[in-house]
DNA sequence: TACCAGTACAACGTATCACCGAGTACCGGA
DNA sequence: TCCGGTACTCGGTGATACGTTGTACTGGTA
């Protein structure tokens, strides 16, 4: 599949959340998670990004941990407000899918 | 609906595009369909961002013609590139919301 | 020992996109 | 005559995903 970046704009910070939210994770693993997913060209200083601003917008507990395989790991879990914010995330999906699909079944 | 700003980013333009694929419109038109559709917020100067570029982007033919209740409109039809290009929205569309659709569902 | 692949994170700059605000302009009705 | 509705344009802003580069730890192997 061709270029989806446009397209993950506003949604991919919202998957990774949901990620977070199923299990403690770490962002190398997220990284592999999506990739598996289907989106295959996600890369690790995307995630990154994302991760630092959850961390700064205060939606996640973050434990530094050493890995055994390598340097140590940063474990994400979701607070309350990541909670609230991935539910928030998944209103807005439901709401703005629904719409497009309309949409495309012509639905005049 | 609070801001869908960010999510709509990438799809927006899709949206646009099959509108324009369904039947020869204009700006103002569209921005009202789109309202309608749900997408409340969405502002005219968004849709003419988007109208001026897909025509940069030799996707649309324009006729501009008197309207009789105001201004001039300008009238945008798809052309084959335009219609290659929905297509190919449509296609992406499908592709990311069944995958976010089955992260959703907690598919791992 | 020296090198390399895999793991793991961070920081810089870039392009794209939706949005905002202000401006221009045409029309009909109160 | 003014105002609301119609209709388009343009310049600037903020958010976001991505590309690239750099750092650093580990274990295997030639």
């Amino acid at each position: 599949m061709d270029d989806l970046t446009e397209m993950l704009k506003g949604t991919l910070e919202g998957c990774v959340l949901d990620i977070i939210g199923a299990e403690e994770t770490y962002g190398y693993a997220i990284t592999r998670r999506l990739n598996e997913l289907g989106f295959t060209d996600v890369v690790e200083g995307t995630v990154y990004t994302i991760l630092l601003r959850l961390e700064r917008n205060g939606l996640v507990q973050v434990a530094k941990r050493p890995s055994g395989v390598g340097p140590p790991r940063k474990f994400y879990t979701l607070n309350d407000a990541g909670r609230e914010e991935r539910a928030r995330f998944w209103a807005k999906w439901e709401y703005v899918s629904s719409r497009i699909d309309k949409l495309r079944e012509g639905g005049r």
